[in-house]
DNA sequence: GTTAAATATAAGTATCTACTTATAGAGGAG
DNA sequence: CTCCTCTATAAGTAGATACTTATATTTAAC
C-alpha cells in the first residue's frame, strides 16, 4: 500500500540534496569531500551536515557510493531517479479525465467508513457526481 | 539561481499530498470535502489540515482550483507535474560519466573560496581527478 | 432576511528535520 | 606504529512544518 516511493520524494524535497545530484550529474562521480567545497560556496554548510544528506540521498537510492581507499565517490544512482520518474509519469497528460474512476476509488471507503469512522456525510455530492448530477 | 522548482519537490515530499495528486489522478476533478473524506479512511486527518495541503499544492502548480457554488474543484495541473518530470529528466541515463566537466563546475568556487571560507584545503583531490590521476 | 454547508484562514503547538560541534573510525603516508 | 586525511556518527538544538481547535467567509436553500 505503500502507494509512492516516500523516501525518494522527501529526499527531493530538499534544495541542498537536489544540488548535489545537479553536481553528481554535471560533474560526474565525485568524492564527498569535493561535494562539500562545492556546496559551501553557496552556503556555510559543515561537512558533516554534507555527510548527513548523502546519507538521505543512499537510503532512497539516488546515489551510489563507491569506496576509493578514504574517500567514498558518490554517483547518482538510477534507481531511485527512476522510481520518481516512474511516479510522476502516472500523471502524464491525463487532467482532468471524466471521473467514472470516481466510484471505484471511494466507494470502498464510503462503505468502510460508515461504520469505522466518527458520522461524517459528504457522501452527499460524491453521490451526486457518481449519477451525472 | 534557483536551479530547481523548489515549491514543486517540496510539496511532493509529503505523503498526504502524494496521496491527493493519486485520488485526483484516479478520481478526477473533485470537491474539497471528497479529498477530505478520502484521505481520513487512511488517517485521522481533520479539514483544516487537508485545506493547508491542497493551498500548498496549489502554490506549487500541482493542483487547479474551480468554484462550483459553495464548492472547490481540485484538479491535476500538469505545470506543477511537467516542472518536476522536466527536472528528473536531467538525470536520464547519463550516469557516472568522464568527470571533463568537473573543473568547470569547481574551479571557480575553489578560487572564491581560498579567500572568503575559512582555510579548507580538500583541493588536493580535485586537482589530482582534473589532472587524470 | 436566517440557517446551514463547504471551504479557507488564524493562532497555537508538537513533531520532524536540518543544522551544529565534537568525536570516532578507517585508510594511506611517513 | 604514528600521524594525518577523509568520512561518518553522536548528541544536542533551532527552526520549519504539519497538525490541532476555533472562527471567518462565502454561497445556497429555505
Amino acid at each position: 500500500m505503500d502507494h509512492a516511493p516516500a523516501r525518494v520524494f522527501e529526499a527531493l524535497g530538499d534544495p541542498v540534496r537536489r544540488r548535489v545530484l545537479e553536481l553528481l550529474q554535471t560533474a560526474g562521480e565525485q568524492p564527498a569531500g569535493a561535494l562539500v567545497d562545492a556546496l559551501q560556496e553557496q552556503a556555510r554548510l559543515s561537512q558533516p551536515a554534507v555527510s548527513q544528506h548523502l546519507r538521505v540521498l543512499r537510503e532512497a537510492g539516488l546515489v551510489q557510493v563507491r569506496p576509493d581507499g578514504t574517500r567514498r565517490l558518490y554517483a547518482v544512482d538510477a534507481t531511485g531517479v527512476d522510481a520518481a520518474r516512474a511516479w510522476l509519469d502516472r500523471f502524464a497528460d491525463t487532467f482532468v479525465q471524466p471521473l467514472d474512476a470516481l466510484e471505484t476509488e471511494l466507494a470502498r471507503g464510503r462503505r468502510e467508513r460508515r461504520r469505522t469512522q466518527v458520522g461524517r456525510r459528504a457522501d452527499a455530492e460524491v453521490r451526486d457526481r457518481a449519477s451525472g448530477a
